[in-house]
DNA sequence: AGCCTCACGTA
DNA sequence: CGTACGTGAGGCTG
C-alpha cells in the first residue's frame, strides 16, 4: 500500500449552502410528497452527500449549518447579507429534513450560535490537519476557497447538483490566478454580492489577481496604493475602506467554540430498515434509493468483512442413500432450517432444490427429482412430520412447490417472513438478506476459511448450492432470534397460533382457485367492448376531434385547453379529471362530453377487469389468487394475480362480474358468509361505549338506530337522508374523517358538519374518549395495538410536521379498528378450517375478502356447513357488541350475494 | 423495459 | 382535508 497519503479522510459539508443549490437547482414540481411537503433540496443534497461518500469513502463526516442568530460579521458590518431574498418556507422545512435524513445516516450535524457553518468548517479542517487527516469540503460558499491546501480539498458545485469541481491548490490557481491563501484578497477585492460586499468597481478577478501577483499580496497592495496608474487604481484608492473591511469579513474563524474533535465523527452504524423507512417518507424512489442503498451495501460490506460475519455450514451433497442417512443424524437435532429453489405462484409451483441446515451447522442440499425412492421417503416422511421442527422464509409458495410433488409440510414452527412482519409490518420488504442483516447484523454469505474446506465439483452448481445452505443455517438462526423478539413483544402467540396455521390454510385455498364461466366472461367483454366504442363516438362527437380517453393527460387538455371549463382541483401534474370533479362539473351542465368521458372509464374499467380476468383461467376452468400475508401494514390479507378483493360489488353492471365466480365440477353451490359491521362492532367494543354497544345488541338497523339516539327520535322517525348522515358520520370516525372530508362528502356545509359531529359524541362520547385515547397512547408508546397484540408502528405521530402528524394520528385511530377485524376473521379461517377436517367434510374454503369468507359446498353439506361457518365466525372473539355473520348460497358469487 | 402518475375497483 | 390495498393505461425515461 501506498502511503504517503494520510489514511484518514474527513468529509465536511456545508448544510445550508448544499441545501440551498439544490432548491434552486432541482424543480420542485418534480420533488414533492403525496402530503405536499416538498423535497428538492432534500433530495439534491441527499444525493451529493451519497455520491461523495461513494467516491471518496470519507473515513470520518460531519454536516455544518449556519444558525439563524446574527454572527461577528453582521456586528462588525450591519448590512453583511442584507439584501438577500428572503428564503422561502419551502426551503426552511427541508432543513429539518435534511437533519432528519443524517440522523438515519448516523452523521453528525453541527451548528454553533454566531458562527457560520464556514468557520466550523474551517476549525474543524484546521483541527483535522493537525491530527493528520486529509479534509474534503463540501460548499457552493466560495469563501472556503482559502482554506485549501495540501491537506485540504474543496468540491464546489458547478452545474447543478451533480457535477463537483474539485478545487485543490493548482486548481484554484489556475481559475483564479493566485495561490489559494490570497484568494480572500482576490475577493476582498473583487466583493461578493452573495454577501452584500461589494468590491472595488471596474475591478474584476482579472485585475484583482494581476495586482496581487505583481505587489506579493493584498497588505504590500494596500501599502503601495498609490503607485496604482489608471482608473482602475483610482478607482481602487476610493473603496480601499470597503475592500479592508471585505477582507475582514471573509476571513473565516478555525477556531470557532466547537466540542466535536474530527476523530469523532466517523459514520455510525445503519440500520437499513430505518433508512428504508425514511426514503419511503419522503417518496424517494428508483435512482437515488438505488444510489443509496448500494453506497450503503459497500459501507455495511466492510463492516462484515472486517468483522467476518456471515454463515458456517458443513454442506453435504446428498448422492444416493445419503439424505436419509443425513436426516437420520441431524434430522433431529433441534429445529432445522430449511430452504428451498423453485418456481410458485397461481396456487402451483415447482421445485428444483432443497437445503436443510441443523443447528450444528450441518447442511444437505439435493434436487428432489433426483432422489432415491429410499431418501425420497425419508424425506417425505420428516417434512410432514409434525414432531421435527421446521423453520422457513415465506413458507407458503415453497408449500405449493412442496404438493406439486405430493409433499406436505408440517412442524413449521417459524416463518421468519411473518415474524418479520410482525415485528415491523411497514416494511415494503421481507427479503432474507435484508432481515438477516438487520436481526442478526450478518450476511448471506459462507463464512470464508469454512469454503475451503470443501471438495465439490462445478463451481456454479456450488455456489448455488452454498447459498442455498446458508440460506436455511440463516433462517433457522433468525427464527431463533425473532422467537425472543416477538416473545418480548407479546407477539409470540400472534405469530404461532394466528399467522402460521394460516400459511398452509391460505396455500391450499390458493391451490384449490375458484371456478370461472368462461363464456359469461366472453360475452361480458364482447358486450362491453361495444358500449366503449359507442360511447367513445359520442364523446368524439360532442368535442369534434378524435383522443384518447384513457389518457388523464389528453382529457385534461381538451376539457380545460379546448373547451375552457372551470379548472378542477391540482394534481401534481395539472388538474384532475376524477369522477368526483367531472360529476361536479356535470351538474354546472359544463358540457356533454363530461358524461361520455365518465361512462366510459366506467365501461373500459370493467372491460380491462374481465379481459384480465380470462387468461387467468387454468386448464379446468379455476383461476388462482396469490393471497399475501405480509403486505398489508394493519394485518390484513391482500390479493394479487387476480386481486379478489376489488372485484366489482356496488353496482349492478359491475356485479356481473361475480356471476362469473362459480361453483366448480364436484360441488353444487357457493356459500359466502360475511361479518355484518364488523369494524364498527369492534369500535364499539373498544371504546366501551355504552350507547353504541347497545345499539348493535339491540338488533335493529343499526345506523337507523344510531341516528335515532343522535336526533333523538324514534326510529321509524329517521328519514333516509338522516340515517345517511349518520351512516357516514360512522363509518368516518374509524377512518379519522375531518368535519370537513364528513362536509364534503354529505355535500353541506362545515358547520352543518361540524354540528353533526357534536350532535354524534354528546351521545356516543366514549367513542370520542376512546379515539382520543388510542392517538394520545400510540403517541407515548410510538405504536398501535390490536385485540390480539398486533402493533403497527407510528413514529410520525411526534413529528414536527403537521400534515405527516395528522396523517400518523388517522393511522393510529384506523390500525387498531381494521387490524382487529383482520384478527378475528383469521382466527375464524383457523377455527373454520379445523372444524371442516374434524368433520370431515369435502366443502371447502376458497377466498377471504377481508370480512367476508367464500365456500365451495356440497349440497349434502351445506346445512351442516352453514351451522358450522356460524358457529365458528360468531365464536372467533367475544365482543361486547357481538358479531354478526350474514350468509347466502348460490351457483355464482353473484347469487350468493344476501 | 421499467417506472411513475392517475384513476378506480374493493373492504 | 378518510384507512387499507392492487391493477391497468398512458406516457416519460433510459
Amino acid at each position: 500500500m501506498a502511503t504517503s497519503e494520510p489514511t484518514e479522510t474527513l468529509l465536511l459539508l456545508d448544510g445550508h449552502s448544499l441545501a440551498y443549490r439544490a432548491f434552486y437547482a432541482l424543480p420542485v414540481e418534480n420533488f414533492s410528497t403525496t402530503t405536499g411537503q416538498h423535497t428538492n433540496a432534500v433530495f439534491g443534497f441527499t444525493s451529493m452527500l451519497v455520491n461523495v461518500l461513494r467516491d471518496e469513502k470519507p473515513s470520518h463526516v460531519a454536516v455544518c449549518f449556519d444558525r439563524s442568530e446574527p454572527t461577528f460579521r453582521h456586528t462588525a458590518y450591519s448590512e453583511y447579507k442584507a439584501g438577500r431574498a428572503k428564503t422561502p418556507d419551502e426551503f426552511h422545512s427541508q432543513i429539518q429534513l435534511i437533519c432528519e435524513m443524517l440522523d438515519t445516516l448516523k452523521i453528525r450535524h453541527l451548528s454553533v450560535s454566531g458562527f457560520e457553518a464556514d468557520d466550523l468548517i474551517a476549525t474543524l479542517a484546521t483541527r483535522a490537519t493537525a491530527a493528520g487527516m486529509r479534509t474534503l469540503v463540501v460548499t457552493g460558499d466560495r469563501d472556503a476557497f482559502q482554506l485549501v491546501d495540501d491537506k485540504v480539498t474543496v468540491l464546489y458545485p458547478v452545474k447543478g447538483v451533480s457535477v463537483l469541481a474539485r478545487m485543490d491548490p493548482e486548481a484554484v490557481t489556475a481559475k483564479y490566478g493566485v495561490p489559494p491563501q490570497r484568494y480572500r484578497e482576490l475577493a476582498a477585492l473583487v466583493g461578493e454580492t452573495s454577501d452584500n460586499l461589494p468590491g472595488v468597481p471596474g475591478v474584476g478577478p482579472k485585475t484583482a489577481a494581476k495586482w496581487l501577483l505583481a505587489y506579493d499580496g493584498l497588505d504590500n497592495l494596500v501599502a503601495r496604493v498609490d503607485e496604482i496608474k489608471g482608473k482602475a487604481g483610482e478607482s481602487l484608492r476610493e473603496h480601499l475602506g470597503q475592500v479592508l473591511r471585505n477582507q475582514q469579513l471573509n476571513e473565516l474563524d478555525t477556531d470557532a467554540p466547537l466540542e466535536a474533535d474530527p476523530a469523532a465523527l466517523n459514520i455510525g452504524e445503519w440500520d437499513r430498515q430505518e433508512i428504508q423507512a425514511l426514503l419511503d417518507t419522503l417518496e424517494f424512489r428508483g435512482e437515488l434509493r438505488e444510489r443509496l442503498f448500494n453506497t450503503l451495501s459497500e459501507h455495511a460490506g466492510v463492516e462484515a468483512a472486517e468483522t467476518g460475519e456471515g454463515f458456517t455450514v458443513e454442506l453435504t451433497r446428498a448422492a444416493e442413500g445419503e439424505l436419509a442417512a443425513w436426516l437420520a443424524a441431524h434430522g433431529r437435532e433441534g429445529r432445522t432450517g430449511v430452504a428451498v429453489s423453485g418456481r410458485w405462484g397461481r396456487g402451483a409451483g415447482e421445485l428444483t432444490a432443497v437445503a436443510l441446515a441443523s443447528p450444528s451447522g450441518a447442511a444437505v442440499h439435493f434436487d428432489p427429482a433426483l432422489l432415491s425412492p429410499e431418501d425420497e421417503r425419508a424425506f417425505a416422511g420428516w417434512l410432514a412430520d409434525p414432531s421435527a421442527p421446521k423453520a422457513m422464509h415465506d413458507a407458503k409458495g415453497p408449500s405449493l412447490a412442496f404438493a406439486a410433488r405430493g409433499l406436505s409440510l408440517a412442524g413449521l414452527t417459524s416463518d421468519t417472513a411473518l415474524a418479520c412482519y410482525l415485528v415491523a409490518p411497514d416494511q415494503r420488504s421481507y427479503e432474507l438478506g435484508e432481515q438477516v442483516l438487520r436481526f442478526l447484523h450478518k450476511e448471506l454469505r459462507e463464512e470464508a476459511e469454512q469454503s475451503g474446506q470443501l471438495t465439490l465439483d462445478g463451481a456454479d452448481e456450488d455456489t448455488a448450492a452454498q447459498d442455498l445452505a446458508v440460506r436455511a443455517r440463516a433462517v433457522a438462526a433468525l427464527a431463533t432470534e425473532l422467537d425472543a423478539e416477538l416473545e418480548r413483544r407479546g407477539a409470540d402467540r400472534l405469530l404461532h397460533e394466528l399467522e402460521l396455521p394460516l400459511v398452509d390454510i391460505l396455500a391450499r385455498m390458493e391451490r384449490a382457485g375458484i371456478a370461472i364461466d368462461h363464456d359469461h366472461l366472453a360475452g361480458l367483454s364482447a358486450s362491453l367492448g361495444g358500449q366503449a366504442k359507442e360511447v367513445e363516438q359520442s364523446a368524439f362527437d360532442a368535442v369534434g376531434r378524435e383522443f384518447n380517453l384513457g389518457s388523464p393527460k389528453q382529457v385534461q387538455q381538451v376539457l380545460f385547453d379546448e373547451l375552457g371549463l372551470p379548472k378542477t382541483k391540482r394534481t401534481k401534474t395539472g388538474y384532475t379529471t376524477d369522477s368526483e370533479a367531472l360529476t361536479g362539473l356535470l351538474e354546472k351542465n359544463a358540457h356533454p362530453v363530461l358524461e361520455h368521458i365518465l361512462r366510459w372509464r366506467e365501461v373500459a374499467k370493467l372491460k380491462s377487469m374481465v379481459d384480465s380476468l380470462i387468461p387467468l383461467a387454468d386448464e379446468t376452468g379455476r383461476i388462482h389468487t396469490t393471497f399475501n400475508q405480509t403486505v398489508a401494514a394493519t394485518g390484513r390479507l391482500s390479493s394479487t394475480d387476480p386481486n379478489v378483493q376489488n372485484i366489482p360489488a356496488r353496482t349492478e353492471e359491475g356485479r356481473q362480474i361475480r356471476a362469473a365466480f362459480t361453483v366448480g365440477e364436484g360441488y353444487d353451490t357457493l356459500l359466502t358468509a360475511d361479518y355484518s359491521q364488523i369494524e364498527l362492532r369492534i369500535m364499539a367494543h373498544l371504546s366501551g361505549d355504552e350507547q353504541l354497544i347497545e345499539a348493535f345488541v339491540s338488533g335493529a338497523d343499526f345506523h337507523t338506530i344510531t341516528a335515532a339516539k343522535v336526533f333523538a327520535l324514534e326510529p321509524d322517525q329517521i328519514t333516509h337522508e338522516l340515517r345517511s348522515k349518520i351512516k357516514a358520520m360512522n363509518y368516518g370516525l374509524a377512518y379519522g374523517l375531518s368535519e370537513y372530508g364528513l362536509s364534503q362528502q354529505l355535500r353541506i356545509p362545515p358547520a352543518e358538519a361540524r354540528a353533526l359531529k357534536e350532535g354524534y359524541f354528546e351521545v356516543f362520547g366514549g367513542v370520542r374518549d376512546y379515539l382520543a385515547s388510542v392517538v394520545a397512547e400510540a403517541r407515548g408508546d410510538g405504536y398501535t395495538s390490536t385485540i390480539l397484540g398486533r402493533r403497527r408502528y407510528l413514529p410520525d405521530l411526534n413529528s414536527d410536521n403537521r400534515q405527516r402528524r395528522e396523517m400518523a394520528e388517522r393511522m393510529a385511530l384506523n390500525a387498531p379498528i381494521q387490524g382487529s377485524a383482520a384478527d378475528i376473521i383469521k382466527v375464524a379461517m383457523i377455527r373454520i378450517d379445523a372444524a371442516l377436517r374434524d368433520a370431515g367434510l369435502k366443502s371447502r374454503m376458497l377466498l377471504q375478502v377481508h370480512d367476508e369468507l367464500i365456500f365451495e359446498v356440497c349440497s349434502d353439506e351445506l346445512e351442516t356447513l352453514k351451522a358450522l361457518v356460524r358457529t365458528e365466525m360468531d365464536g372467533a372473539y367475544q365482543l361486547r357488541a357481538p358479531l354478526a355473520v350474514a350468509m347466502g348460497t348460490g351457483r355464482t358469487w353473484y347469487d350468493a350475494a344476501h
